[in-house]
RNA sequence: GCUCGUGUGGUGUAGUUCGGUCCAUCAUGCCGCCCUUUCGAGGCGGCGACCCGGGUUCAAAUCCCGGCACGAGCACCA
């Protein structure tokens, strides 16, 4: 009924006569269907009405959700880190959904630097350029625009003098708990309503360093009635006399990221903000901040927070913390969350921003795990790795041929299964010895991939045919002259596992990720013809 | 406490604007089967959800009211 009514519109008035008929109907097929089976009824309905039996599968939205009021070739995003340490999963999603939406509409992204802070969340100075290189490999190209927050000062601090000359900013010399209380019961604070002159001259004791760190800010002025207190008379600059990585002692005054990035947003002429929405506030002050200026607040977009699971919580303060106690090597060590580390284990970018246009965009606070992100990484990186045998716990069996068959001394095997990488690697088995893992020794049975069936006994590996003769177990193994010593170092929370073994010594190139049959996906981190090889695990 | 936001299978996600073609999409996960493509590959099949309670309506995931749960902000951090 529901679907008549969705497909001819013009019964929708004369619903109840079109119920009763639905109602006759649906008791005539009930019965049919009771007293000769279902599939009597459907047997009925093809012959009248075939058509009646196809339903349209409703379709998933792929991509990205239209972004609001954007014109295509006008949209101005941005990202904006803290340059206090290189980017980790958490801002990928940033860089993905700001940088596919510009795709999407021909726009721009400005990456900006948040570095207005030198106390609590102090710059790196490598940082810059780390978020710079990490941003490029997420998106594959440069942001359209750079700047940082701490060579545009000057901007920001005429605007707070404009601020101070349209008296809808003033200096405030309360402390900062004497005005949370002063706030929290809606009341104005004294400085409130000092006039422009002596804002002024407030303001150039802030900027010449007479009035010391804590003894001032400039508040915008916003009404203390408003219903949620963060919003009252917020803070816009503040006196910070910490030197700063990158312009050192140049500034006394410093603006607090709602203000500096308000003003910022305005002169980048920014269109869409995209941002976590722990950020709602901000949007509300900034608001308030734009309508004393007389401009037009951006489109805002927000995200919930996203947890990994195998991460679970992490900071970039916290790790900075952790290298420096020597709890991990640097920035790019496989137990860490950074695009770097992700990068170096063998991560592509386009499964990333696969994973996190997935994800798409929305308020939920979110939990996932990262064995998704692995799902969209193999399906990306499974052409392009070459297959190898490592043999984990190897054991050495010596190959027996049967009375009949007669051993070939080379077999070749395809470098990718499907021949997606073309050509094959050779092995010689002249020598008779192999290796395989402990536990597949274990079993009776076996077949060698790729090659024989054969029996475990003693020591030897009996071949009894070529041809697969039965289900067994399939597994990988190695000939003794194409094995070289490996070791494989698989990140585990906060350990590392290393397994030794012996891996395929065929065309080891460093920086290649190969597939270790049954084993997992791993890179090559060894130079090319070192005497062990090094790998570095990076999922199933 | 105040302010704001969010609730669809185990995890994510589509559908919610404008009620009907939704016995609800897709991915991931899990289970089973097939396969000389090894596996966490591929193929096939299966499992599994509209937070709860009312209301409006011929019809509610969708609208209204009331609960509940979870999260965030309330910094001279970003």
């Amino acid at each position: 009924m529901g679907r008549i009514l969705g497909e001819r519109t013009d019964l929708r008035n004369r619903a109840k006569e079109l119920k009763r008929l639905v109602e006759i109907e649906v008791e005539i097929a009930n019965t049919l269907a009771h007293e000769k089976g279902v599939d009597a009824a459907r047997k009925a309905l093809e012959e009248t009405n075939p058509e009646a039996l196809n339903r349209q599968k409703q379709a998933k939205r792929v991509g990205l959700k239209d972004l609001p009021n954007a014109e295509k070739g006008k949209v101005v995003l941005r990202f904006a880190p803290n340059p206090n340490g290189p980017l980790t999963l958490g801002h990928a999603r940033g860089v993905t959904i700001n940088s596919e939406y510009a795709n999407l509409y021909d726009g721009k992204v400005v990456l900006r630097f948040d570095d207005t802070d030198s106390k609590v969340k102090p710059p790196i100075k490598e940082a810059y350029e780390w978020i710079e290189s990490d941003y490029k490999w997420l998106t594959g190209k440069k942001p359209d625009i750079i700047v940082r927050a701490s060579e545009r000062m000057m901007i920001y601090l005429q605007y707070a003098v404009k601020m101070l000359e349209g008296n809808f900013g003033y200096v405030c010399k309360c402390s900062a708990a004497k005005f949370k209380k002063l706030r929290d019961n809606s009341l104005e604070c004294p400085c409130r309503n000092k006039e422009v002159q002596e804002n002024l001259s407030d303001w150039k004791m802030m900027e010449n360093g007479t009035l010391k760190e804590g003894e001032a800010v400039v508040r915008v002025k916003t009404s203390m009635d408003l219903p949620n207190p963060a919003l009252r008379d917020w803070p816009a600059l503040r006196i910070q006399h910490t030197l700063h990585p990158m312009v050192g002692d140049k500034y006394k005054v410093w603006p607090l990221l709602d203000f500096q990035s308000a003003i910022e947003d305005h002169e980048q002429g920014v269109t869409h903000i995209i941002r976590g929405k722990d950020l709602m506030d901000s949007t509300r002050k900034q608001t308030l901040l734009y309508a004393h200026f007389q401009w037009d607040y951006p489109e805002t977009l927000y995200w919930g927070r996203v947890k990994i699971h195998e991460f679970g919580r992490f900071s970039t303060s916290g790790m900075r913390k952790d290298i420096e106690e020597g709890n991990f090597t640097d920035w790019d060590d496989p137990r860490l969350p950074t695009i770097r580390a992700l990068q170096r284990r063998g991560f592509n970018s386009d499964a990333m921003r696969a994973f996190w246009i997935d994800l798409g965009l929305t308020q939920k606070d979110i939990s996932v795990s990262l064995q998704t992100i692995e799902a969209f990484n193999s399906s990306k990186i499974d052409e392009m790795c070459e297959r190898r045998s490592f043999v984990r716990n190897p054991e050495l069996l010596e190959l027996k041929t049967s009375e009949k068959g007669i051993n070939n001394q080379e077999i070749s095997i395809n470098r990718h299964p499907m021949n997606l990488i073309e050509g094959a690697r050779v092995w010689n088995i002249d020598d008779k010895r192999i290796y395989l893992e402990k536990v597949d020794v274990e079993k009776e049975n076996i077949r060698l991939k790729d090659y024989a069936d054969i029996e475990i006994k003693d020591s030897n590996a009996i071949i009894q045919s070529y041809e697969r003769l039965d289900r067994r177990p399939i597994v990988h193994w190695l000939p003794f002259s194409m094995a070289k010593k490996a070791i494989l170092t698989i990140p585990q929370g906060n350990d590392i596992i290393i397994q030794e073994g012996m891996m395929e010594n065929f065309e080891i190139i460093k920086g290649n990720i190969v597939q270790l049959e049954r084993v997992g996906y791993a890179i090559i981190e060894s130079e090319n013809n070192s005497d062990i090889i090094k790998l570095l695990w990076l999922h199933g």
